[in-house]
RNA sequence: GGAAGCGUGGCCGAGUGGUUGAAGGCGCACGACUCGAAAUCGUGUAUGCAGCAAUGUAUCGGAGGUUCGAAUCCUCUCGCUUCCGCCA
């Protein structure tokens, strides 16, 4: 969320920010809110001076009929104050945890039909091999059981690409270690503070992608990105420690409910895939050069990989809630003729640190909220498909990049 | 899942319901001493909110309650530890 001092200096930026994103909150009540509730907090500050003033003229221990009665006057007072006072507090953080972040001056404005190219790398091939029909053909697939077993986007991973799935996860857990990342793993569950304290839209949202747990205030993550991010919260890690850079490799969990329409076959939109997340902790003024690190990081990998791509710099309205700017890398589908998203960071600045109480101490001692911000390293289930579409030949083998072989036991083709 | 115990500041650890935001220690920072360092001594050392400030207020896992007054009493809840049960 945003700091409510900020929005109150900021109100024009906020506004058109938030309008740019193309959320609907109304600034001018939430400030109105906030004047109320300063106001009253006020008066109830100075009920309880008097309160504490009071109870202090009694500590010696004389029961004095007098003082007894001031205070319990003071007691009605606070009584009839205090649950307004909470009421106000609760429905201005309601509306604080609706203004989605501000975006940065370069952020391209507009809906995802806006996203700007800035770079583009490797030969798009002409043609291609469905990665479905390849991997049910070669029996590394199956779809079928997966909806017997758990309901439709469910699979099973056998044989090739189950193993070059570990191949890939082996690969990435190199590049990321190289780079400094810490490698972990994750509680693939977290409850509502974390998920909401992320940006992510709570349970009694229709736009919800995750599962949650019944009867228990726990939610399945939809990427590493949540247990990552509330690994710190409610901290305050000294300056000399920063950046933080984590990569957490998890099981994400999506409903993917209303996504008919776009590119849904097989592998490349399900329920359940593994992915490598990179994550990073680091002082405000550094975001925008370790975003631009984690973006290299990704580049790297697709190009060791010998994966074509573009970058795109997501547009205002493609950016989501905690984002300031975000960059997408999307792969050259040789199969659709079209770059595809496959990994995406985001530099989310102060809003999720502050949701989730995330600070920094400077070396001169003073607190202050730090920024976040994540990377795709690896998506597994994605990864699989480009691999296929890239690298396997229609009734043939699947050839192996040459990095992915130290985990295959150095074969060259699958 | 059942039972018991425990949750206090960066850490350890006191705390008969009434100046306790909280003793003491450790750690850390600065200063003194020293050629320098160690040791020693002195000073300082939580965070949020409101306020230009002085200052006020809140926070002793969390939420409620009792009371003129709660770290201290009660209820619920979460976490940790130990014992029992159970299972990879």
């Amino acid at each position: 969320m945003l700091d409510v001092n900020f929005i109150r200096q900021n109100q024009a930026l906020v506004e058109k920010s938030t309008r740019e994103k193309g959320y609907d909150v109304n600034i001018s009540d939430l400030l109105d809110l906030d004047d109320k509730r300063k106001s009253l907090l006020q008066s109830v500050d100075e009920l309880r001076r008097q309160r504490n003033e009071i109870a202090s003229r009694m500590k010696g221990g004389k029961p004095s009929a007098e003082l007894i009665a001031e205070g319990k006057a003071i007691k009605d007072q606070l009584a009839a104050k205090e649950p307004e006072l909470s009421k106000i507090e609760s429905e201005l953080n309601t509306l604080l945890k609706s203004v989605p972040n501000i975006i940065f001056d370069d952020v391209p404005l507009g809906g995802e039909e806006a996203n700007l190219e800035i770079k583009t790398w490797g030969e798009k091939k002409k043609s291609g091999v469905d990665h479905l029909d390849y991997a049910v053909s070669r029996g590394w697939v199956d779809f079928e059981r997966g909806a017997k077993v758990a309901g439709a986007k469910f699979y099973y991973l056998k044989d090739g690409l189950a193993l070059l799935e570990n191949a890939l996860l082996q690969f990435g857990i190199k590049k990321v270690t190289e780079h400094g990342f810490h490698f972990m793993t994750v509680p693939d569950m977290v409850s509502s503070r974390v998920l909401e304290g992320c940006g992510f839209n709570p349970r009694s949202s229709a736009q919800s992608d995750e599962y949650f747990i019944e009867g228990e205030d726990l939610a399945m993550i939809a990427t590493a990105e949540m247990p990552l991010t509330g690994f710190h919260m409610d901290e305050i890690i000294d300056e000399k420690d920063l950046p933080l850079c984590y990569a957490g490799y998890s099981a994400c969990f999506r409903k993917e409910a209303g996504t008919y329409g776009k590119y849904t076959r097989g592998l490349f939109r399900v329920h359940q895939f593994n992915k490598l997340e990179m994550y990073v902790f680091c002082l405000p003024e550094k975001s925008q050069e370790m975003h631009e690190q984690l973006l290299a990081i990704e580049e790297e990998i697709l190009q060791d990989l010998g994966v074509p791509y573009h970058i795109i710099s997501n547009a205002a309205g493609d950016l989501g809630a905690p984002a300031a700017k975000k960059y997408d890398i999307e792969y050259w589908s040789p199969v659709n003729q079209k770059y595809q998203e496959i990994t995406s960071c985001s530099n989310c600045t102060d809003f999720q640190a502050r949701s989730l109480n995330i600070r920094v101490r400077r070396q001169d001692g003073t607190v202050e909220v730090l920024h976040t911000l994540n990377g795709t390293a690896i998506p597994l289930a994605r990864a699989l498909v480009v691999m296929i579409e890239n690298f396997a030949e229609l009734d043939g083998k699947l050839h192996v990049p040459e990095v992915l072989r130290p985990y295959l036991g150095g074969v060259s083709e699958l």
